[in-house]
RNA sequence: GCCCCUGUAGCUCAGCUGGAUAGAGCAGAGGCUUCCUAAGCCUUGUGUCGGGAGUUCGAAUCUCUUCAGGGGUACCA
């Protein structure tokens, strides 16, 4: 309402620019009794055209049997040229409208800006709606690792863009500790266990071969001495393994600058006869046959290519089972929204998971699935091929500690998530000092170093500063960037691709160093130097609460 | 074989619902500081947008096809 895409707000009106061009826009096909033509106004890469540019004239060329440039000057004649939103209108290359806005009512939103602070970008869109978003999952064999660190940092970014829109944001992790994986998990303590009391032992290549099975042996050690040396079917290996390696996680997690509300243990969806429930329904439904001893689910009467064993003939559940339980309790704790996020690995299992969850009559459309692509790890121009059981990873913790937690965040969050990403492990740590997240850090660190100069000479940012003084191209750009912060803010979570954000966030640091070097903010001036002060004072809270929600520090001084 | 993702400057990548001369960082070359942090700014070169066809006023963007890379296609997760 009071905000609106790339709007720009006008005095005390509650309509923005561009909800007033396109109410005159409408109007014109009204006129002209044209139907299903979208009104579409865009922000022209170049600002010789003006603020807002529709194509208007060129799509209702077809309808109209005219020329473009005819049209674009009739459509020009029809709008009324209202002062307090639009200062001309003008015709360009093959019949483009370009609108330019009123100055003074740019002042008026920069206004807003410092009125609104913290709040500013933030939008009420999932006001009411509560979302669900399960991401991370890793079951507990091992420390996280550089694999998961994209996934943990791209499901979190989109719980604070939920949350800055409105969302009330749950943050849930599911885990399995009852598979084959965690058996083998709790073989390799015992095994380390009894060489760590000087047995020899053969240790399995396909077990665990971490350092850190050694350290849980030890800590088993300490606490039960030898006494579990003759019980090889002791439950303490595993038991302690899962607590150990999840405190571990945990505290990972928290280092990346978030926690988790919720961890779902998958065997609570045995426990509460869910996975049964979803056999005997999907039964119901005929969707469900035995065949050589195992269960079918036959996903093929619902389209999909080929059926899928949800039951084994051993009797042990696949993955899909458990799964569709698992969504289907989730829709059932009444969820506006559910997201998923996995790595490309997962593309697989999860149409099959839907159409049972369909079939089953729940409304999957509530189900989002955000799959990101890998991240390859080179090293000396070398790809790293990583793997848990094999201990040829390279942790998050190690990643943290050598580059540090923000550059982290960044580093995962540049890039569009359904591209690979290229991690190049030399680039991060030996050239970290030329990593984009500092150049929007030291945009924030300037300006707040500025605002302190300012102090000193009894000048501060004021809202009510005379900004009709911002007269310079490197100010009006400035100005014009930081009113699409809430646009930005709003396209990043509705198409959860944080990545926007960023590059918003690293021009928004380019327009500002620029604008610093050619305006300079503290001066005998003490009209302008306010206004200016103001208005780096802008940029400080845009770039504060940009970085805030990728969960990035925004530093005083660097 | 079939399905999904990707293919844009030497390298790493942006490019929003198709729009007006395709952008940035790094790397290369050169310059800027009596003055608010030079972790900065400016100048400079580079493109068959993988190839081909189509849709249209207009395509890096949509459709088809083809080539290349990655992932999936299990009674593993």
């Amino acid at each position: 309402m009071g905000r609106c895409g790339n709007g720009i707000y006008f005095g005390r009106s509650r309509m923005t620019a561009k909800e007033y061009i396109s109410e005159q826009l409408e109007n014109f096909l009204k006129f002209k009794h044209i139907e299903d033509l979208d009104i579409i106004l865009q922000k022209p890469k170049d600002t010789k055209h003006g603020d807002f540019a529709s194509n208007l004239a060129l799509q209702a060329a077809r309808h109209l049997k005219k020329k473009p440039a005819d049209i674009a000057a009739e459509i020009r004649d029809y709008i009324t040229i209202d002062e307090q939103y639009i200062s001309k209108i003008e015709i360009a290359g093959p019949g483009f409208l370009n609108f330019f806005a009123a100055s003074d009512n740019l002042f008026a939103q920069l206004s807003q800006i410092l009125e609104q602070r913290e709040q500013f970008g933030r939008s009420d869109l999932g006001k009411g709606k509560k979302a669900q978003v399960e991401f991370v999952s890793a079951n507990p064999t091992g420390p996280l690792t550089i694999g998961h660190g994209r996934g943990a940092v791209f499901g979190d970014t989109i719980c604070r863009l939920l949350e800055a829109n409105g969302y009330d944001v749950t943050r849930e992790y599911y885990f399995n500790n009852a598979g084959r994986q965690m058996r083998v998990l709790g073989e390799s303590v015992r095994l380390r266990y009894l060489e760590e009391l000087g047995e020899t032992v053969t240790f399995p290549d396909d077990h665990y071969q971490g350092n850190y099975i050694r350290d849980i042996a030890q800590t088993i050690i300490k606490k039960h001495g030898s006494a579990l040396k003759d019980d090889p079917e002791s439950l303490v290996f595993k038991d302690t393994a899962e607590a150990a390696i999840f405190a571990d996680i945990k505290q990972t997690i928290k280092r990346l600058g978030f926690e988790f509300d919720v961890f779902y243990n998958e065997k609570t969806l045995y426990d509460e006869g869910r996975i049964d429930a979803v056999v005997r329904e999907l039964n119901k439904k005929g969707l469900i046959a035995c065949r050589e001893n195992a269960t079918w689910f036959l996903s093929s009467k619902l389209g999909m290519e080929q059926d899928r064993v949800f039951v084994k003939s051993s009797g042990e559940p696949t993955y899909r089972l458990p799964d569709t339980a698992y969504h289907i309790e989730k829709i059932k704790r009444g969820y506006d929204l559910i997201i998923d996020v996995f790595g490309a690995d997962h593309i697989a299992a999860f149409p099959d998971v839907l159409a049972a969850v369909k079939a089953l009559d729940y409304d999957v459309e509530k189900i989002k699935v955000l799959i990101h692509q890998f991240v390859t790890l080179t090293e000396n121009g070398e790809k790293v091929k990583m793997s848990t059981r094999k201990a040829n990873f390279i942790t998050l913790d190690d990643l943290m500690d050598d580059v540090g937690e923000d550059v982290t965040r960044y580093f995962f969050l540049m890039r569009n998530m359904n591209a690979h990403l290229n991690f190049d492990l030399e680039l991060a740590r030996t050239q970290s000092d030329e990593n984009p997240v500092f150049y929007i850090q030291y945009a924030h660190a300037r300006i707040c170093s500025i605002i302190s100069l300012g102090k000193t000479k009894q000048l501060s940012p004021d809202q009510n500063a005379n900004f009709q003084l911002l007269k310079e191209t490197e100010e009006l750009n400035v100005i014009k960037h930081l009113l699409s912060f809430p646009g930005i803010v709003k396209a990043s979570a509705v198409h959860y691709e944080p990545h926007r954000l960023v590059n918003y966030l690293f021009e928004l640091a380019s327009l500002f160093h620029r604008f610093y070097t050619v305006c300079r903010v503290v001066t005998e001036d003490a009209e302008l130097s306010k206004a200016r002060l103001s208005l780096i004072d802008a940029v400080k809270t845009v770039l504060a609460n940009g970085l805030g929600l990728l969960g990035i520090s925004a530093p005083e001084q660097m």
